[in-house]
DNA sequence: TCTCCTCGAGATCT
DNA sequence: CTCGAGGAGA
């Protein structure tokens, strides 16, 4: 049954496969790969690279080289990639050598994605990579929808000779320093995606109206004021104790105000959630509170409504 | 008018 | 895969 007949002989495969949707979100992140070949049923993922956005601010970074199946020997050592792609791409046999295998990044990439919605250019192509690599390691399918840039830029710029990443970025005078590596794909990608959407906004004065030339099935909700959300830390004080790892310091004050909260420095009794961050400073050792837990912990048995969260805490519980 | 089907043509990703 | 053309059905 799971090899379900639609019509004639066709299969349906990579089946709850998230949707293709059109719109521009407040939380997504940005997925590029890098790959042995074309055709996802015989070539492997060599590279992933992602930024998180959530709120409009960047929220964290992934960037991993994938040592794939060896495809053969050459004088004693292994060939993952062809010249072509090495060429292509400036990643080597030897880089990958030294790379952890799927096995053990994709855990770490799908902890880092989550749910969240996938913007790429021509993504579809790194979806279907990624929904194979998905079930082979952690045994589930990728459910995630996602936003191609490529569809809306097609529809855009019609009369662009070619619409390739390249030709799109050269449009633009987007600087496509390192380009063909995951990461640097991405990057370029956000840029590019920056130019589009302002254009849009020129051009049918909403994002609605530019939705209004797709099928309703694809149009993603846009940016509807979610008083749930805009409340996620309306008014609240909050204090981070040690460093926050996954983003900056200017990122993660512009993150706490962009949810309407208010960052302090010290623990006092207007404050109602303590960070405390992965990172830890000078004085403090691992396992021991920091002054600003214990003064915490004070106010709190003492009535005070103060949440302590933990770095990870503190990004899902604004994440929804 | 709007939505959903089918069919053929044309590109994009590494 | 996605789009446009052309057609069926509300």
């Amino acid at each position: 049954m799971a090899y379900g007949y639609r019509y004639g002989s066709s299969v349906s495969e990579r089946k709850d496969k998230g949707k293709s949707l059109i719109g521009f979100p407040e939380s997504y992140c940005i997925v590029d790969t890098e790959t042995t070949g074309l055709s996802p049923s015989e070539e492997h993922i060599i590279e992933i690279g992602a930024i998180r956005i959530e709120g409009g601010v960047e929220t964290g970074r992934f960037q991993s080289l994938i040592q794939p199946p060896k495809k053969r020997s050459y004088r004693g050592k292994p060939v993952f990639v062809d010249s072509f792609i090495s060429s292509l791409t400036g990643i080597s046999n030897q880089m990958l050598l030294d790379a952890r295998t799927e096995a053990e990044v994709l855990p770490e990439f799908a902890a880092f994605l989550g749910d969240s919605l996938i913007v790429g250019y021509n993504v579809g192509f790194d979806v279907n990579f990624l929904y194979d690599a998905y079930e082979r390691v952690l045994g589930k399918p990728l459910c995630n929808d996602f936003i191609d840039l490529l569809r809306m830029v097609k529809k855009l710029y019609p009369e662009m000779p070619r619409h390739r990443l390249q030709d799109l970025a050269e449009k633009f005078r987007v600087d496509t320093e390192g380009e063909h590596r995951a990461l640097a794909d991405v990057i370029i990608t956000r840029e590019c995606g920056k130019r589009i959407q302002k254009d849009i906004l020129r051009r049918y004065e909403s994002l609605e109206a530019f939705q209004m030339l797709y099928p309703k099935s694809c149009r993603l909700p846009n940016p509807v004021i979610k008083p749930s959300k805009e409340a996620a830390l309306s008014g609240q004080h909050c204090v981070i104790s040690g460093r926050i790892e996954t983003i900056s310091r200017a990122e993660t004050k512009a993150l706490i105000e962009s949810l309407g909260g208010i960052q302090d420095e010290a623990v006092s009794r207007k404050t109602s959630i303590l960070i405390l961050g992965n990172g830890l400073y000078g004085a403090n050792k691992p396992g021991e509170k920091s002054v600003k837990q214990k003064k915490a912990e004070q106010y709190r048995e003492s009535g005070q409504e103060i949440e302590i969260l933990t770095e990870e805490e503190f990004f899902t519980r604004i994440r929804r």
